[in-house]
DNA sequence: CATGAATGAGCCTTCATTCAT
DNA sequence: TATGAATGAAGGCTCATTCAT
């Protein structure tokens, strides 16, 4: 069946373009953030006019929603091969922790483009396909960690909170992200003298574990051994910045 | 000296205009970020001309920037109030990390405005004045608790950790922080079946701090009773949602 | 080949309009000089949108600039008609004389844009290319003046003056831009009872070419009848106002 | 009558003041034409309010035209003064000539502001008497030069030409501000390798009057003589520009 | 009379979006 | 289907002018 063979190449190469206008975008919007930069100079870097780029978007709010989803997206997969880590739960906690350091270095703009999205007027412009895919992409982030913390609390690797695994799974999110936007901030340096923010993060979360007296504690172990083996296992590439000499 | 009263009544009424012009900014960045209005309905919101809003402020981006400078100024001052409370260096910084959620109940816009400021184009609009202004009101938040955990060290409150007081006070904000921005996640409720945000964000402190060995533990003390204390000597007007039934 | 019949069409098009937001921007540069008019102004002239005018010229000040070009290449174009003139120096001379002054009745305006672009302010919001071009364009008419001079001096129709043959351009140049903008002067004539200026210009120019000893004379040669061959060769269309009764 | 001694010294204060106004007015006109400077600036630069501004003239555009109006008496003031000159009737002419270069020297920027004042808008908001002041000081330069001409007709020094006194006296006007217009050209150095355009108008108005065979011609005179003494009785101040090494 | 804060019409320029080719 | 010229609403900012003090 030609045909059919056509149409898939067709779709392959419409799937492939809207991730190259994807890629662009989502530069655009690190570097420019949302205002400072339009569809035209968009459709120049991608080499497509500006009528392409609307038949894969039907605005520009669209398009960022689209980014920000697609990203979310990467952090989920992340996470996923994270979780996927053979070890105790909280070295699978960690292999998250390492995974959220990692995807931070990927995106750095991350957080500025969902900070972004809180405005109303991005969700009344965008349509609501691209809505529910970001409220989807955003589940599988907490759903992978929540899991972990499920099976910690099973196994007995952490105690039976006064508070619910949810709770415990908000607080791990909310110092992983806490700790990387105070690591965006101008003066870091200036205020605590902190040079490498990625480092701090990772005390941060170990502080959070602990403080949820997830077995083993960090005194408990070598958490460093059991780092080099994540980033060897899961994230080679990484290695660099997350194993700092 | 008719003259010199009548200027400082002037100068009386220009700044109690200026707040004006900040109050409606603040409620536009909140409610529409930067780009969904404009300076015509700011001025019609206060009253005023367009003219009038420039001889205050030399630019849309100079505006939003002092707006973020005064609210984080309040922060500092709210800070300031919890850091005089009399009591052990834990309860001190508890009172803080109170003040983080009375703050975070009367400015909910804060950290979105604050990530705008991230764009490299506000900074290149904004007043140098301004811009110092900014790194100031940002200066004094963190010092404040800075104060706090050298003490708790000095005292033996704190343990000698292997990390500087400078990190413990990163520690501490980004928990606070990271905890607000998560929750105020759309789908939070969804994700967590989390329905009182504000609460998880103390729970969240609670955790570090003890992560920090911050003496004496959650377990060792009854910090609701601290918190009645501290309400009702420094933030009595926020007792309906500090202090839930 | 059919595209390349289409773009060149379209390309024609471009030129065209291009042609047509000149003629309107002289129009109202004429009527109202710079500031007493607005882009809008002039897409409802042209019957285009604003952004389309902004397609062709950057800026306003760009916009002038090109208009100013495009007559300064029209008067080279006249001056160089008029070179080709079968004659003695002196009578090519004069017929430069001529086409300046068709010029003037074309472009009575020319002298009043030329001084608008005196003002700084211009050069630094024009285009380089714009600049350039204009630079060139004035270089033009110097060019097709001098060149006929430095024959003049070759063949012994002038003499030898104690100054260079470059002056004697910027002589017949000043003659002929002075007689023009005085004879834009509201009070002409009521000043000096002058009501035709273009005879003038004349006059004044055959007054320097005499002072500069350029043979013939004007008593030794019967001008009128120079005049009479330049008009029906080079510009008949002229004859009206070049020729009284 | 001592209020009228206090009216008189008030008058002169305010006369003081206009003055001081149109200096500065002059100046900014000079620098960046009409548009690129505002009556604020203007306010400042004299030490006054824009109120204050507002009681000497009744817009921006009077204000324009009262500078013109004033430049142009200064130009009639020294064309009187010229023509004090004893000696032959050329001689004056040239004081004249020497004149307009000690003019143009004071005030380069004064063709630029006459050709602002062609454009209609200004006379539309220009109050009645301060245009029909500016028509007066117009034709004060006008007579002084044609009183000349015609006592050189009288007295025989220019023969009875075939065309007016009149005419006589717009040419050499003509010359004149063509000479200082062609000299502010931007590239006249590039195009002609002129470097002092003075010396060229000075040069520009002897071929004129020589073309006017007004005796004694230059080859006929030591000018060179009479342009010292001239220098010294009348412009002692300029004697640096008027007469090089 | 002097001031300068307040006004608001006005303008250049941008840019998301459309649609004829 | 791809293009990019055309659109025109929108918005930041200016500044001449007024007028209450």
């Amino acid at each position: 069946m030609a045909p059919a063979v056509t149409s898939l190449r067709k779709e392959r190469d419409l799937k492939a373009r809207e991730e190259l206008i994807l890629d662009h975008a989502r530069r655009l919007l690190a570097e420019k953030g949302f205002q400072a930069w339009n569809m035209e100079q968009l459709a120049v870097a991608v080499e497509y006019s500006k009528g392409t780029l609307y038949q894969h978007f039907s605005s520009k709010e669209d398009l960022v929603l689209a980014v920000a989803s697609r990203i979310l997206n990467l952090r989920a997969d992340l996470f996923e091969q994270a979780a996927s880590f053979k070890g105790s739960t909280r070295e699978q906690g960690r292999a998250i922790g390492l995974a959220s350091c990692v995807f931070a270095h990927r995106h750095p703009d991350f957080f500025h483009i969902e900070m972004m999205l809180k405005s109303a007027s991005f969700w009344e412009k965008a349509s609501p396909e691209r809505k529910e895919a970001h409220a989807r992409a955003g589940a599988r982030c907490w759903r992978t960690l929540y899991n972990i913390i499920v099976s910690a609390i099973a196994l007995g690797d952490m105690p039976r909170l006064p508070w619910s695994a949810e709770h415990a799974t908000m607080a791990l999110i909310s110092i992983t992200i806490g700790s990387h936007v105070v690591g965006m901030e101008h003066n870091l340096r200036v205020f605590a003298g902190i040079d490498n923010p990625l480092l701090s993060v990772r005390l941060n979360q170990d502080l959070v574990c602990d403080g949820l007296g997830w077995k083993p504690l960090l005194h408990e172990h070598n958490y460093a051994a059991t780092d080099q083996r994540i980033v060897s296992e899961i994230f080679p590439d990484a290695a660099a910045f997350l194993i700092p000499a």
